[in-house]
DNA sequence: ACACATTACGCAAACGTTTGATTAATGAAA
DNA sequence: TTTCATTAATCAAACGTTTGCGTAATGTGT
């Protein structure tokens, strides 16, 4: 028996009563006598009665869903990211609507404009890499749907975000090893294109110069992030005139590809070459020869807040307060993860 | 200047026509004239006009949504679903409402409650570990909501499922360990109560029998899947009558924790101990001491395969083609894949 | 000059709710 | 009995679309 669900109109007309009177004695209004209020009540539940959300949203003008606009879900951050999204929302009876950029800045305009369409009361984005104008977000501003950015932050004002600095945690990854004695430090950074691979190099700077010792720019190499282009930065850096006792690697990938090779030269991971890395990935904790120490940066705790952030926005805005000039900005310090083992495994 | 998004009632006022006109000139209804359709979109355009998706569902009747429900969204298996769902929901015009059960009952419950209650189109759901009870998937049946099942699937009737075959890999696996010579191969299995759990025990059974070779139940073990229970189970095969020169591990995680323990007992891996998994993990590529072998159980190809066939679904009930009685079960078979290494390392 | 298509548009209902304003019915106070 | 506050319920507008049907205003063929 395929049925249509119930609707309030039907319930009036079988109670022989009006419309409102059944809407308002399912909210418990005062102003409807407690007869007629079972009554409602009875036969919505006889009737399995839900209310249609899509004409609420309509009626109220807001959807009580958030959409999520990232890169790409199968990345292990993100899928943490948005695991933590999905938590905070339902614990707020927000419900998420997803989409993935896939790095792609078209695709990315498009996916605001579909949001927008939908209706979303908030959006979260983490913005593609390559992304260049934010004249889409922007616009979203206009009609007064709250954004709140993470992890991968655009160039512009006036923007609530929560981003991890990587700067901090890439200060203690070089302390760390000069700290075990290493005085010559290379790095095998990102992409130069990337911001995430200026900052890494910011912080190696920095690190390299509180602690008077020179920075040497030829130590400092960029890879594509394939298991090629490391090869490349490796030989690079063993071949060089100081050549380094310990590397940084821009995530733990790069890292797990120089550690291979390392191993096929020969070398003896975290003796005669030492590793630190980015991410922290939990496979770490299944393996041998691994980075002595990984930069974590919080993905779960990084969708966590900023949904709490929009979260609040929403709620803040449906109190009609109006107009906050303040914005919120986060940021959570990375933190260097040194690398013991323990974990479950659950995986499938 | 914070603006309600214009709307077609806005523009046939400063145009002076009707709304139908507005709403039918925007859709290049044949009946209206080439003159006001220019004027509406010129006007539309400048207006920054877009359709309000939620009064369209409303009118409509549908939302051109899909809900997901699935257990947990930092499992890569279901991250590289939930990738591949998006995708192909995405070149269809749908989009993905999200939401984790986190392998509860009741939750999922609440989801599929809410689901309905955001007038999804359709539902992609791959059941909780421990849900004993489907009549809430039955429940929406009547609503008309088509639910397809993929990698859990409940013990229902008249379902449509994605799912892959553990039986088919097991029979692989155990038969590349005897290729290899081995002669005792042990189990550690994931726990007794899990499905997946009975069919690669079945696999098991199969495999051998039919090898003529008897079955040794005590050479069979259940495991919690974590690092200790592994040991434990470890402990126990080798310590068996006729220990085992291989191992066939529930995943790849209890695979390393195993493969871990037998190293600390100065086991040579894949000589001294083998072992096959399933899961195929991508970190496995990383990896030094790895399992000879994984039982690859494809998890893009089966959420972009569930995501079709629910959309073909939902385009055959937009075109009116009443109720279907054949179900779509595919079956997708697990296959081994022995380990060779390479990959892109695309991590943060 | 008449009937009749054809073209271009407007009217109004419908989708399912919520909610401010209004009315009817009841009882109590004057 | 009249007046007035309560209480309980109804009316109708609104949210923004789509769409079947009706209807002017043109043009065509006789």
């Amino acid at each position: 028996m395929r049925t249509k669900p119930a609707t309030i109109k039907e319930i009036a007309q079988l109670l022989n009563i009006s419309i409102s009177t059944v809407s308002r004695a399912l909210h418990d209004h005062p102003t409807i006598g407690l007869t007629t209020r079972l009554k409602v009540k009875k036969l919505a539940n006889e009737l399995n009665y839900e209310p249609n959300q899509t004409a609420i949203f309509l009626q109220q003008g807001r959807t009580l869903t958030i959409g999520v606009i990232l890169p790409d879900l199968s990345e292990a951050f993100f899928s943490t990211a948005i695991s933590a999204i999905e938590d905070t929302a339902y614990k707020r009876n927000y419900t998420v609507l997803l989409a993935q950029s896939h790095d792609d800045e078209l695709l990315e305009k498009q996916l605001v404009e579909k949001m927008k369409n939908h209706r979303v009361d908030g959006l979260l984005v983490s913005v593609a890499k390559n992304t260049s104008s934010y004249q889409h977000f922007e616009n979203l501003k206009k009609y007064n749907i709250p954004i709140v950015f993470f992890d991968c932050i655009p160039a512009m004002q006036n923007i609530h975000y929560v981003a991890c600095n990587m700067e901090i945690g890439t200060i203690e990854a070089v302390n760390y090893l000069l700290k075990k004695g290493h005085r010559s430090i290379g790095m095998i950074n990102g992409p130069a294109t990337l911001f995430a691979s200026s900052e890494r190099k910011e912080g190696y700077i920095k690190a390299m110069t509180k602690n008077r010792l020179k920075f040497d720019p030829s130590l400092v190499l960029s890879c594509d992030l394939t298991e090629k282009g490391t090869q490349k930065a490796m030989n690079e850096l063993l071949a060089s005139k100081r050549k380094p006792t310990a590397i940084v690697t821009f995530n733990d990938y790069v890292a797990l590809f120089a550690i291979k090779y390392a191993r096929d030269l020969k070398l003896t991971i975290n003796k005669d070459m030492e590793f630190v890395s980015y991410a922290n990935l939990p496979l770490i904790n299944y393996m041998e020869n691994v980075p002595a120490a990984s930069v974590e940066q919080f993905p779960y705790l990084q969708g966590q807040k900023a949904a709490d952030i929009l979260l609040d926005l929403l709620s803040r805005k449906n109190q009609g307060i109006e107009e906050q000039t303040a914005y919120y900005k986060i940021i959570i310090e990375s933190q260097l993860i040194e690398s013991h083992k323990q974990t479950q495994g659950k995986a499938k």
